[in-house]
RNA sequence: GGGCGAUUAGCUCAGUUGGUUCAGAGCACCUCGUUUACACCGAGGGGGUCGCAGGUUCGAAUCCUGCAUCGCCCA
């Protein structure tokens, strides 16, 4: 069969993983084997794949790989997130582009919309990780909004009720004036503003003085209910136990004093808010402050203000400072640049705003969460994100899970006319409990408000073997806990530390064993990718410019564990180049014509024998770097065993010359060769190890390299490794002087070696082979006159008269000597203090003694052989 | 403001418990080469006072302290 030159990624890329498909290899069912399991962490439904995916779902499709060739029971479950606030946004964006207000629809009509856009655009994202390659068991596909899934959170949600765990608190939210919404704090932009320091005079009630306060909005005095200075403060320790006036408003609020003042800002007196700033909210809770909200939801004043009543908070602010300054309460004004939240979507400025919100209590939840990752039943890597992760869970605050949108799991809560609620997982259910207090069920008001996302993300591990609903079901037994998980450490609390709460509080077990924590896929100029800068390859066009395994490998060489990865389409450029590679090496290989009547050469022999071990060598690293999740060095390894042992040394010296045949055995050892080194790059490049699996040789179509055995590791023979490097560094040492000599490469050479007793001809077909020598031989007495080369303590010389400019060669001795004089004289140091001698250990001290050895012949020789030529 | 982490070659990164000729890899760069799988190639080569300043030690890129710069998380 004719082979392609070039190999053709985009048709091999298309049959191959049609081809999987066919042959259900990605698919799993709780069997007799070992499981090996990664849910992945669920994109936005109506996402789009960007860099972050790639890098994160090439990850788990290496790992999944590894471990079906391994013989595990893989199982890789895709699915997608509903991603409350991004689809309710894009929904929103998308009905304003056709004349739509969200305001005018009703939940049940905007639900519609949102449904349609999510059949429309949802599951995209996972079309495009097929062309990745992923061998995700798409079976399985879940959805977090799916019947089942949604039901597992709404029993989540009243089993922590239940258990007391969730309650109703009140929280500062971000409010949109205009949208009439509160927003998450992703929502909100922040944007320096040129604006004003109002210096106002308040009196003290029962003194004759004032003290001055700063602030930037002087309308919020109408819900004062506090000045504040840093107990530390001196210039104000008259005010203790005195009570201050509100201007203008007349309201006498008392004094308190407490070290978040900063005594540095303005004059040190803070006025406190606590319906409308979230620190004076925290400072007002601490203080047991009264709390006056004195605006309306569209930020006009409310009548509890009882000034200004219906105007809009702009409009006061500037009446206010006129009226202020009018009455004398008006010290000074300056310019003044803060930072003013934004709405994402309107603009508006946003008023912090205190609402009812549903909480979840943390404190005992966390508890197993945080001895688990201590006792190392769970694993982060790298570790040193366990220090974030014990930070943040050793102070825990209570979680903030109602969120003030539509598209989402809907709070199981039903409101009666009295004011209580009941919690319930259907309106009939809840009908039934409210007949029970004496209400009918007509009279029931559910909560308007859904859960937030990451609440339901919590359970995914659980939810997606219908662990939740059915707890005892088959596949939850075998499939849980889970293997791997790998995600992006900015999520490590909202969601990792979540699903092992949920975990040891369902299943008293762990989610998952390992946590592989990737790090952020940045340009060039270290700026995070995002569609927003438009400074992120569409990852579709570039697994077409450079295949989808040549854009995996790109990814994965500089990408360790939890370090940022500096993008560079350069790197998938090299990915590319390596397949190329690849492919030729199979080319080389299947382009051999074999002669049965060949007996295999001393130098194949002695290439195949190497290679087994050198192999082995290899497999253990990458085995051990699997191990530790080192992937990037996995690739690195496999990179060079490929590359570097393979094809410029196994190759060569294996290749028969040109157009003679090659022998059965060694042909038969090469192609087994070549499919090994195959199966090890094939969890990064699956496609070309596919390709080339099934042209190397007949196979029947359902014998795959994506389901073969991973390779053992066999005897290592540690002489035949150690006498190949000191052949390749002869081989070095000769292409060096023809290199330096101008020798030309086809002209034939004698290598002469000065006896001594390293000496071993073992290698010496091979090192003819390889450097176009014409013989080697063992020479008693030194050479002179001809280049010469040194490996360890043993000297070599090319037979070739040479013109020798004495006084360079001289120079370049001289220097060598130096160099090593200087050295020894660093190791008699070492071997002279007493203190290292009676301290270091035998084997560093029995090291330098060789050292010193080795060097003084070294120099002996070089001094020799500067005598002969001056 | 609090916490965590980083700083090693032009770039991206390795560097185990301090101890081999330990200062490394890949890419990039420079020189030479179209020889028979591959110029998406081959053969060579240059390049770093390991952020700075102290300390511990016989010995520090590695341990400790301070400083500088940068990043992330929380407020």
């Amino acid at each position: 069969m004719e082979i392609a030159s070039k190999y053709d990624f985009g048709k091999s890329e298309e049959n191959w993983y049609a081809h999987w498909m066919e042959q259900g290899f990605f698919k799993s069912l709780p069997d007799d084997r070992e499981p090996y399991t990664i849910v992945i962490p669920p994109p936005n439904v109506t996402g789009v794949l960007h860099m972050g995916h790639m890098l994160n779902n090439t990850i788990q499709d290496v790992l999944i790989r590894k471990a079906r060739m391994e013989g595990k029971n893989a199982c890789w479950v895709p699915g997608t997130d509903h991603a409350s606030i991004a689809t309710e946004a894009k929904v929103v964006a998308k009905l304003k582009e056709e004349g739509i207000d969200k305001n005018d629809l009703t939940r049940e009509e905007f639900l519609k919309h949102a449904w349609e856009w999510t059949h429309k655009h949802g599951g995209i994202i996972l079309e495009q990780l097929k062309k990745l390659g992923a061998s995700c068991d798409w079976d399985r596909t879940k959805f977090t909004m799916d019947e089942d899934l949604s039901e597992a959170v709404i029993q989540m949600f009243i089993d922590f009720h239940k258990k007391g765990l969730i309650y109703q608190g009140v929280r500062m939210v971000n409010w949109d004036p205009v949208a009439l919404t509160a927003l998450s704090d992703e929502e909100v932009i922040h944007r320096e503003k040129q604006s004003k320091l109002f210096y106002m005079r308040y009196n003290i009630a029962g003194e004759d003085k004032q003290v001055i306060i700063a602030t930037t909005r002087p309308e919020t005095i109408l819900g004062d209910t506090a000045i504040c200075v840093n107990p530390n403060d001196t210039r104000y320790d008259w005010l203790k136990g005195k009570k201050a006036i509100i201007p203008l408003v007349g309201r006498e609020v008392p004094i308190i004093f407490d070290e978040y003042v900063d005594m540095e800002f303005g004059t040190g007196v803070l006025k406190i808010t606590p319906a409308h700033d979230v620190n004076d909210y925290s400072l007002g809770m601490k203080h047991k402050l009264e709390s006056i909200d004195i605006f309306n939801d569209d930020a006009t004043i409310n009548e509890v203000a009882k000034m200004y009543v219906g105007e809009d908070r702009f409009k006061v602010r500037k009446k206010i400072v006129v009226d202020l300054e009018a009455a004398g309460h008006i010290e000074k004004i300056e310019e003044y640049t803060n930072s003013v939240g934004h709405s994402e979507r309107t603009d508006a400025v946003i008023e912090p705003r205190l609402s009812k919100q549903w909480f979840c209590s943390m404190q005992e939840l966390v508890k197993p969460a945080i001895k688990a990752v201590k006792g190392g039943e769970v694993k982060l890597h790298p570790e040193k994100f366990s220090k974030t992760y014990f930070h943040w869970m050793d102070n825990i605050q209570n979680w903030c899970i109602s969120r003030q949108l539509w598209w989402g799991h809907r709070i199981p809560v039903y409101y009666l006319p009295n004011g209580e609620y009941v919690v319930a997982k259907s309106i009939e259910d809840a009908a039934g409990q409210a007949k029970e207090l004496g209400f009918n069920s007509a009279e029931l008001k559910q909560d308007e408000d859904v859960l937030d996302t990451w609440f339901s993300s919590a359970l995914w591990p659980l939810s997606v073997f219908d662990g939740i609903r059915n707890p005892d079901n088959e596949e939850i037994n075998y499939y849980y806990p889970t293997n791997d998980i790998v995600t992006a450490p900015e999520i490590l609390f909202f969601w990792v530390a979540r699903m092992v709460i949920t975990g040891y509080e369902y299943r008293d077990a762990k989610p998952f064993e390992n946590v592989y924590l990737t790090g952020i896929v940045r340009d060039e100029q270290r700026r995070k990718m995002s569609k927003s800068l438009g400074n992120s390859p569409d990852p579709i066009e570039l697994m077409g410019k450079y295949s989808a395994d040549g854009v995996r490998v790109g990814m994965l060489l500089c990408s360790p564990a939890g370090n940022d990865l500096m993008f560079d389409e350069k790197l998938c450029l090299q990915g590319s180049k390596f397949q190329n590679k690849i492919w030729n090496a199979f080319k080389l290989i299947k382009g051999w014509e074999i002669d049965e009547s060949l007996d295999q050469p001393e130098t194949s022999t002695i290439a195949i024998n190497w290679f087994e071990s050198k192999f082995s060598v290899e497999l253990e690293k990458i085995n051990a770097c699997y191990g530790q999740y080192k992937l990037s060095e996995v690739l690195m390894i496999s990179y060079k065993l490929i590359w570097d042992d393979f094809c410029s040394n196994y190759l060569e010296m294996i290749k028969p010359e040109y157009l003679k045949p090659i022998d059965r055995v060694s042909y038969d050892a090469t192609v087994k060769n070549l499919e090994l080194i195959l199966k090890v790059i094939h969890p990064f490049m699956p496609f070309v190890t596919e390709e080339i699996w099934h042209l190397i040789s007949d196979k029947p179509k359902n014998d795959c390299i994506m389901i073969a055995e991973w390779p053992t590791v066999s005897n290592i023979d540690q002489s035949s490794i150690k006498k190949m490097e000191i052949a390749l560094d002869v081989i070095g040492g000769i292409r060096n002087i023809r290199k330096q000599k101008n020798i030309a490469v086809k002209g034939k050479l004698d290598l002469k070696i000065k006896k001594d007793d390293s000496i071993d001809a073992t290698c010496d077909a091979l090192i003819i082979k390889m450097c176009n020598l014409e013989s080697i031989e063992v020479v008693d007495d030194k050479m002179e006159g001809v280049p010469s080369f040194m490996t360890d303590a043993t000297q070599y010389y090319i037979d070739f008269k040479e013109e020798v400019n004495v006084e360079e060669k001289a120079e370049e001795l001289k220097k060598e000597l130096l160099y090593f004089q200087g050295f020894l004289k660093g190791i008699d140091k070492k071997l002279s203090n007493s203190r290292f001698v009676d301290n270091a250990p035998e084997q560093v001290i029995s090291v330098e003694k060789k050292k010193q050895q080795d060097t003084v012949t070294k120099i002996k020789l070089i001094e020799e052989q500067l005598s002969s030529i001056s």
